[in-house]
DNA sequence: AGTACATTCGACCAATATTGTCAAAACATA
DNA sequence: TATGTTTTGACAATATTGGTCGAATGTACT
């Protein structure tokens, strides 16, 4: 095996770990030490392979999001209808948000907004952003969507769905769900006006 | 309401969101600051009702020790059958053994057994040895049992029943084990030897 | 064995975070 | 207002933490 491949390996195993110890403790309450400890490493052997404990948190906000990233485009791609697609989508973003928000409120529980917390949104965020895009562009290429400008169509319905969510997140049991999802996404494909 | 009633019965609400904040975080995370925010206070007010972080770790176990006393105590004094109210224990006790060993396994999961978890273990320890002998004094009482020293007895049975757990926890989803159970609780009722 | 390189580690330091104190403020109560 | 209780922010003493460095260990190749 190539010596950076090992090196690369190594660093994925700490991300792994380090995970583990962030879920358990939060990003913030994890030390270094915890980290090391739980990679069965010295303090200073993770330095050498991270900068900073900066570096170890991005990487492993970095990873996750790559994973949601896969589950929803695996479930997204192997429907073939965009309408469907959408749907699935809007779905399965309610479900993953669930977890990922538990997942990240755990780190700064009280504690004013942390420079943490907030890259972590963003890349989510952006992430978000780029897939739905691709739902789009992909809907029209097939000739399903037709819409002025992808950008600002994107921007429009992410912000739209975010407020949806905000309404609908405490309320997810509830089995009308679908329904009312439904009916939004009907607002959305077709618009508001009679045709 | 008496002045030191009403102070008593803050430092319970304080105990009360401590015990949150420590299984959050672990007793060892969980920072003066935490405990007070979290019980809306100023960290100097919490000085006002503990005078030290230990004496509010501390007030906690002593208070989760009382609760697990209640619950078995509840349990146990409904039977009045001592040889089922012996095995009404050991399941109860294996039982909330797991939730509790959740609870201070999270207090400090790596970094050398702490002062506070040998101090835990103690008081349940302790507090398990009296129930036991109670148990088994009633049952003497009423003339079921009958062993030459309480104390030596219940020593012995207690270490068995601990052995007898280490091996059993790790399969508690096995149905078997009440049959496991009662083959145990049988020897320990009429012993090995023939009559 | 000897060299070059990757990896691990413990000791160490500076910066930060945490515990615990105190005197003053805010609050209640009569 | 006077008295006792409770809350608080500022502060000192202390402990923990992030991060560095040089030395030790390991490893692969000549």
């Amino acid at each position: 095996m190539n010596l950076t491949e090992k090196r690369k390996e190594e660093r994925n195993r700490i991300i792994e770990t380090s995970r583990e110890v962030f879920k358990k403790y939060g990003c913030r309450k994890a030390t270094m030490n915890d980290i090391a400890y739980a990679s069965g490493k010295a303090k200073s052997s993770v330095y050498y392979y991270f900068k900073s404990k900066d570096e170890v948190c991005n990487a492993v906000i970095f990873t996750e999001a790559g994973k949601y990233r896969n589950t929803v485009l695996k479930a997204v791609s192997e429907i073939k209808n965009p309408e469907k697609q959408l749907k699935a989508y809007i779905l399965i973003r309610l479900q993953t948000d669930k977890v990922y928000s538990n997942f990240y409120n755990s780190m700064n529980h009280f504690s004013k907004k942390s420079k943490f917390v907030k890259r972590l949104k963003k890349i989510y965020d952006d992430e978000e952003f780029r897939i739905f895009s691709n739902i789009l562009k992909s809907g029209i290429e097939a000739g399903y969507f037709d819409v002025y400008d992808i950008k600002y169509a994107a921007v429009g319905i992410v912000t739209a769905m975010r407020g949806l969510e905000t309404v609908l997140l405490h309320q997810f049991e509830n089995p009308e769900i679908e329904k009312k999802i439904d009916n939004i996404l009907k607002i959305i494909l077709y618009g508001i006006v009679k045709r």
